[in-house]
DNA sequence: TGCTATTTTCAAAGCGCTTTGGTAAATTGG
DNA sequence: CCAATTTACCAAAGCGCTTTGAAAATAGCA
């Protein structure tokens, strides 16, 4: 059923008909009654392409996953955020156009996303540090919001993150309070801007209470289960071990916690654990008792936020930059614990 | 730059233009490298919207995510599919798009996105034992592929779906194999198709061996890693504790592996784990000696092959339906071991 | 060279919608 | 009661592309 048929049903014209539907005003009400009736019955929906044609909107935002080949990563933080995305754009009347992308031809797919007009505007995820996207969109001169930043970049362009540096700051410093001075980070890879930002905080937690600095306690990889696993493996393993680890995310968690109980640790008591936790569906961690102890910040309110910054930006499009800093909360769970030298001099005293 | 800008710039007709571009042979060669060239180096591509009104053909393929706004569940194995499948649609010059719906409007989401026109096929997620969809979408007549089936649906449609059943089958075989005799299946939601599949495996396997099913010892609900550690917490506490676990996806798996050394037991000896492995990419669950002993097949591979069945389908459509059924490959890992009993009764017989 | 066959190019129609620039009918006001 | 508005509707153009049907240019052959 298209409009010609609908209208020729009707004995109206199709811009009569187009009017009705689009809640123009000047149509009468009963006409514009006969004509919704008269279309839901049909299950008329006017066609995309061509009203998208007519309109020059393509009421479409454009998102890219970039997705290496090689080592076949998907950030599971994605499925999150998008659904927080995509009920927005659901909401507004915005499909959503998913780019799934070999990383190195990531370029390419942005130009030929605008070029072709197949979206109105643009979100970026995972910057790096110095990401190129930004001066690409910019002279493309699609509207586009990133989630996170770019620290390099010094153009105005509109974000929406999370306080990363104050986040993993205050998270050290937790860790700092309960007498840990040996802390590992497992940290995202190195020229991931949120990584940056992480390793800044930490470090400026260290530097604040004169702790000494062990470049030998920093990691940058991509976040998986194994990355955590093997690393805190081998830490403990050493004479100079750790008792306190904070990671990025909390999968790689996972693999910290399976670690320690290998080792026949315990976490929380022998072995402190922070992370940053990105509320992710299947991995709850909150409740009154969260098994973590964690800067959380829902990465699906983040989507949500940064979808609704863009149609925003897309609907009026002279207005300044959208900028906006989320805050991660702390909240204290069970997988951290006073350091045991701490512990043992406290009981000592006793 | 638009068709008519080029060609104008060109010297040339719009219709040559076109032609030279799509690879037609009723132009010259040495007009086509003229063309080719003007179109790169004028960043030129056909506006997406006007070319897919133009042939009739929307080159996207819809997919719908359903997610309850209530426990905001969005399932992780999506992104890995995706991944896979967009894969298939970049190569193809497919685009995608991605519907994420309240879970009570699924049907009148897919009801939309075909009388708009908006996509040339559909992929179904996660099917139920009996889900109105797949009538739904053949009324509609459009294309669509399945991953997964639908139990109770008699109809002829195409899918791609993992061997659930047998794979099930073989792990709890595997188990008893090695002396357990009192397992715990943690399964998936009981309406979806795959989970009463993955069930009957399990009850297969038991009641060839004559091994009472204990009812009290099935679980069904949403996959999460909390619904592992709780369900394991409670079972292990008991006075006739399992002694073995199938769990129907790594993220369950870990929490009962959480709940295990909670215990103060050993996985892999004290108790035994296995689960399916779907390969998500940020649990990786290979190499040598896998974590987890488990029936393996990457939901990202299934992403291709339905993606793959969907193109073809919508390329020939009077093609008989596309019925694919993936084996699970068996892996042996850390996580089982005989059961505490066989193995006191082998010691003492030293 | 002249005529047909073939290759190469073009003008125009059409995809399904919105929107501009009307006109006829209904309403208002003096 | 008739001119001036206002209301309710419509025909046609246009969005940027593909594709049909025809014309122009070139090649082939006697």
């Amino acid at each position: 059923m298209n409009l010609k048929e609908l209208s020729d049903l009707l004995g109206l014209s199709q811009t009569t008909v187009s009017r009705a539907l689009n809640g123009y005003p000047e149509v009468r009400e009963s006409t514009r009654q006969k004509v919704m009736e008269a279309a839901r019955a049909h299950n008329y929906a006017p066609n995309t392409r061509a009203k998208t044609l007519a309109t020059g909107k393509a009421m479409t935002i454009g998102h890219v996953l970039p997705v290496s080949k090689k080592h076949e990563m998907v950030n599971p933080i994605f499925a999150d955020f998008i659904a927080g995305a995509g009920e927005i754009y659901s909401d507004n009347g915005f499909d959503l156009l998913l780019s799934v992308v070999d990383d190195d031809s990531e370029e390419a797919s942005y130009r030929k996303l605008v070029s072709r007009g197949a979206v109105d505007g643009i979100i970026v995820h995972g910057p790096k540090v110095n990401d190129s996207r930004i001066a690409l969109l910019r002279e493309l001169g699609v509207p586009f919001v990133v989630h996170g930043r770019s620290t390099e970049i010094e153009a105005d362009y509109s974000w929406v993150d999370v306080n990363n540096t104050r986040a993993f700051q205050r998270v050290t410093e937790f860790l700092l309070d309960l007498g840990h001075r040996r802390i590992a980070l497992l940290n995202g890879l190195a020229d991931m801007d949120f990584a940056t930002r992480r390793g800044a905080g930490y470090l400026a937690a260290l530097e604040a209470r004169g702790v000494e600095v062990d470049p030998a306690l920093m990691f940058h990889e991509e976040m998986t289960e194994n990355f955590g696993f093997e690393t805190a493996r081998q830490l403990l393993a050493q004479a100079d071990a750790p008792t306190a680890f904070v990671a990025s995310s909390i999968i790689p968690a996972i693999g910290v916690r399976r670690a320690i109980s290998d080792a026949g640790l315990e976490m929380g008591k022998d072995v402190s654990v922070v992370i940053h936790d990105d509320a992710l569906s299947y991995f709850s961690n909150d409740g009154d008792e969260p098994a973590f102890t964690a800067v959380r910040s829902s990465v699906r309110q983040a989507g949500r936020h940064v979808a609704q910054a863009l149609i925003n930006k897309i609907a009026t499009p002279g207005a300044p930059v959208h900028q906006e800093m989320l805050e991660a909360v702390l909240a204290v769970g069970r997988s951290t614990g006073q350091a045991p030298a701490l512990r043992q001099a406290l009981e000592q005293k006793k």
